[in-house]
DNA sequence: GGTAACGTGACG
DNA sequence: CGTCACGTTACC
């Protein structure tokens, strides 16, 4: 269909990033076998930076300096691709649509995470803490802030500091000026407080309505302790290259595990006492310390 | 039905 | 604590 052809083709200019500075510390980059499933999740053996065993934390921290510098090249080499391999669309339509792909995983992503929070919430007090937790948010400064340094291969345009990424957070061009949404928006339940379906179209727009309207059914409905989901904005969930050489791609046959270098940020930590929603920076956010 | 991946418990 | 194995869920 052509809707996942868009996506797909969105994905494709970030993995094609994505591969290309792949990780940290790939000097020269010898040529890597990409073997890619349908998700587009890339095995490639681990490279010979990553040999030299580092926990995960300080492989993170050594790639965010090497992401900062790659970053400046990401767009550049972004457009040369999409040349190279044949794209005859204008290249900043190619861009958009890369960057549209990116955008609908990042807001499914947010919405879940917004929508994951197991415990109920009264509508106001969830409003009103919705309403703080926008205000904290640093969205000013798209230039930098630590997010875009730390997302391996990703651009800075596609870097989460953008309002316009998030609309739950913008509300007319005004940095955490009001919660955007109509009460009649929410829905009730004894297992917390959901936007409603109509709310979903009005936020994410209706080209991304069915998208997320699968995602917001399933979070819904994995209300209780069902399993959590990435959250598709810290650097593993960005990753999308197996290693090939931790113990859980090793025993990905019998593990059933997500490479560690892919494993989310979130997940790794305890599933939080319940008050908890996941921030667009990545952080998470605790409703009640 | 196949695949990916989360949760959990056992083990060293 | 890290690893492994299994059950299970979610998605295609």
């Amino acid at each position: 269909m052509s809707g996942s052809g868009g996506l797909m083709e969105g994905n494709q200019a970030r993995e094609d990033e994505d591969a290309r500075d792949s990780c940290c510390g790939e000097e020269d980059s010898s040529p890597v076998v990409e073997r890619r499933n349908r998700s587009g999740i890339i095995s490639a053996p681990l490279n010979k930076s990553l040999k030299h065993s580092r926990a995960l934390s300080q492989y993170i921290a050594t790639c965010s300096a090497a992401a900062a510098v790659a970053n400046a090249n990401a767009n550049r080499l972004a457009q040369s691709s999409l040349v190279s391999t044949g794209v005859k669309a204008h290249s900043t339509a190619a861009q958009h649509r890369a960057q549209v792909g990116l955008t609908k995983l990042d807001r499914g992503a947010l919405l879940s995470g917004l929508l994951d929070s197991p415990s109920g919430l009264h509508l106001a007090q969830a409003a009103e803490l919705l309403r703080q937790a926008s205000m904290l948010l640093p969205v000013s400064d798209s230039t930098g802030l630590n997010m875009s340094g730390d997302m391996e291969g990703v651009s800075a345009s596609d870097s989460l500091g953008s309002v316009t990424d998030f609309p739950l957070l913008s509300n007319g061009g005004g940095v955490g000026g009001g919660f955007p949404f109509h009460p009649g928006l929410f829905i009730m339940t004894p297992a917390g407080v959901f936007l409603a379906d109509g709310a979903l179209s009005q936020v994410t727009g209706a080209t991304e309505h069915q998208q997320t309207h699968s995602e917001i059914t399933s979070a819904i409905s994995a209300n209780g302790k069902k399993k959590r989901k990435r959250c598709g904005l810290c650097p593993p969930c960005r990753r999308r290259i197996n290693c090939e050489q931790c113990s859980s791609c090793r025993n990905r046959k019998t593990g059933h595990q997500i490479c560690k270098f892919r494993k989310c940020e979130e997940l790794k930590k305890k599933p939080a006492g319940g008050l908890e929603v996941m921030l667009p920076t990545g952080a998470p956010f605790r409703w009640f310390q």
